[in-house]
DNA sequence: CCTAGATCGAACCGATCGGTACGATACCAG
DNA sequence: CTGGTATCGTACCGATCGGTTCGATCTAGG
């Protein structure tokens, strides 16, 4: 059987199917740690199909960071949502999605991130902007229902903290509990800015 | 004049320069993104001689960064010890030098942090997380001497600053004062902290 | 039934990769 | 003067890289 696949019935199913099993290849390996053969292997995909799809590999490495910058941002969204009303429990629980996150099996610090560090070039680098963009946003909403008197501040202030346990959890071990540290940091911020208004 | 280097009159002299040359070279470009060949035309020596003295690839990325963590960490330390004897000047002057060292032309984000992000195996991941590990220890020092009541935990949520406005100074050009927002959030620690104690 | 398109596996391309070998040259220690 | 060593430039090695092409195979739509 050549052909087991269902062949003209996804026009874009195979490309989701595609960016679905590169994503944990590619973040696992690196972008440069792992070839394009070795890459449509795993798939079960021929070559042909993947540059038709996708047209190079920076192709599909961008169409993977995209797909993976959109997900973690509704996860991450349905986390804050799921906390109530509370800007303090909102925070709570974007720190506690992150500690969940870095204590799963696989993890190896943000895929966006670690790309921008690969390649930084225009296509990761701006991709990892706009990952950051969304993030700063999340963060802003809630520092602006919390009345915070700079919120854009302070939801930066956030963001550098999400975003260094994030790296901390990857690469330092002797800082098991990064997003919990942060966590507190966090509200400390919240409340020192609370308390400044 | 086929060898117009010094030959026999540096031992340590020769790998001293070699170490010197690459070091801009790989940050720049990348682990990955500069071949051995074009590394030995830039800095005028032959593979050969490379090879004897590092062995390999790995082991001149090896020698570069450990020579990088040592230089930035005596460079840190500085900043901290012509800061004066208060804790909370020194704590500032780390977060004055790390933005000075942003608004740098060439910067790229941590050297080790990035090579760890590009070759997440063994050797690069020990390597940060020793560089980590130094950086925290001289946190750790102003936390003491501050009085923290917690200052293992205090010097790992500033680490986490440190370590996130350097990745968001780097990435996200929508928050262009990353190390001075770090800064006011790590006083606000502190501060919050000495009044917990 | 038949054409158009999608896919497959595999062969193939030139380029580059990390690493080695070689002969020649220059220097230093004895 | 001589022998050991460090370096040079270059050629070379096998492997792998990203990317293209091709004929065979299958399926959906007309």
């Amino acid at each position: 059987m050549p052909v087991p696949k269902g062949s003209t019935l996804d026009p874009g199913r195979t490309r989701a199917a595609i960016i679905e099993t590169a994503t944990p290849i590619l973040y696992e390996r690196g972008l440069d740690g792992v070839g394009v053969a070795e890459l449509c292997a795993a798939m079960g995909v021929s070559k042909e199909t993947l540059y038709r799809h996708f047209g190079s590999k920076e192709g599909l490495i961008e169409a993977v960071l995209e797909a993976r910058s959109e997900r973690v941002t509704q996860w991450l969204r349905a986390a804050v949502e799921s906390a109530g009303e509370e800007p303090a429990d909102q925070l709570g629980a974007v720190f506690d999605a992150l500690a969940q996150w870095h204590g799963e099996p696989g993890f190896r610090g943000c895929a966006l991130l670690n790309a921008a560090a690969q390649h930084h070039g225009a296509p990761e680098l701006d991709m990892a902007g706009r990952h950051l963009e969304r993030r700063l946003g999340l963060l802003a909403e809630i520092a602006t229902r919390a009345g915070a008197a700079d919120p854009g501040a302070l939801a930066r202030q956030w963001l550098v903290l999400v975003t260094g346990c994030t790296v901390v959890a990857d690469q330092h071990p002797g800082t098991p509990g990064a997003a919990r540290l942060a966590r507190e940091a966090a509200l400390t911020l919240l409340a020192a800015a609370r308390a400044g208004a």
